[in-house]
DNA sequence: ATACAGATCTTGACAGAGTCAAAACTTCTT
DNA sequence: AAGAAGTTTTGACTCTGTCAAGATCTGTAT
């Protein structure tokens, strides 16, 4: 014992309660999975939750570092459990999916710009953003026509 | 001839409107403009604009590459004309500054991901996740109370 | 067990940024 | 000058996300 996703909770000082080991069971079985999915999830799971504890309970978990927060520019927010590597992603212009991607360079390679200019800089996002192959065949297939 | 804006825009088969002229002089004149400063600068120019006005001449001179857009999370989208070369971005959690970071490695260095996996990828955006010496003086002196 | 304080959730209004659709108006070409 | 295609206006609307206040639940100390 100690593992468990309650215990996850106690031990960073939260209480427990079913709207936040729903979500973070959404987190943890889907994914890159967005806000909404997760409410969507979530309530399939316990019957209901708010949207506001949805994001309470997403921000408070980034906050502890049980999950992850990736901000794709110009597209909804995504949460994922892979936490403490890093790592980037991969998405798809056209589908939207999310793929992780581990980092090219080593452990930190962009943590550290060129110029900090006294900066304080706490997070470094990578984001690759072109085709996936199904989309790329697909673009190929339909201009055939 | 043939560098003016309207010459820009017709070298790329675009009609030459007053409202696209105005969005690009903004854009020019004020690196990292939002969209809505956009519409407050070319309405002084040019008398009015309408919102979609200012959406659709970015959207397309973007899409001609005349401009580039860059899209903080959390924060309404900028744009800037420096285009053509690949530097990143440096974003204040506090006020939400943005200030341009030349790539740390080189060229283009983020743009090739340890496993491409078969996608197409034709852009790496690389955010800095920080706060700038502003607010961190700020808040020490808050602090202080 | 019981009660309490504080943490958490619900509800419902609200905001910012951007998109959609249809009609009116310009620009470029002939 | 005239027409077709490209642009702009207008106004409603969506999507993410936030705020605030009161109701409810959790963990801990009786």
């Amino acid at each position: 014992m100690g593992d468990e996703p309650a215990d996850l909770l106690r031990k960073h000082g939260l209480h427990v309660t079913a709207q936040r080991l729903a979500v973070l069971r959404a987190v943890s079985g889907k994914p890159h999975i967005t806000a909404d999915g997760v409410a969507e999830v979530a309530n399939a799971e316990i019957g209901a939750i708010s949207r506001q504890a949805v994001y309470d309970a997403l921000a408070v978990l980034v906050e502890k570092g049980l999950i992850r927060r990736i901000q794709p520019t110009g597209a909804p927010a995504r949460y994922e459990t892979r936490v403490g590597d890093n790592h980037h992603h991969l998405i798809c212009r056209v589908c939207g999916r999310v793929v992780d991607v581990d980092c090219a360079v080593g452990s930190a390679p962009c943590l550290t710009p060129a110029e900090g200019r006294d900066y304080e800089i706490d997070e470094a996002e990578v984001v690759y953003w072109g085709r996936c192959p199904e989309c790329r065949a697909r673009a190929r297939t339909d201009s055939e026509v």
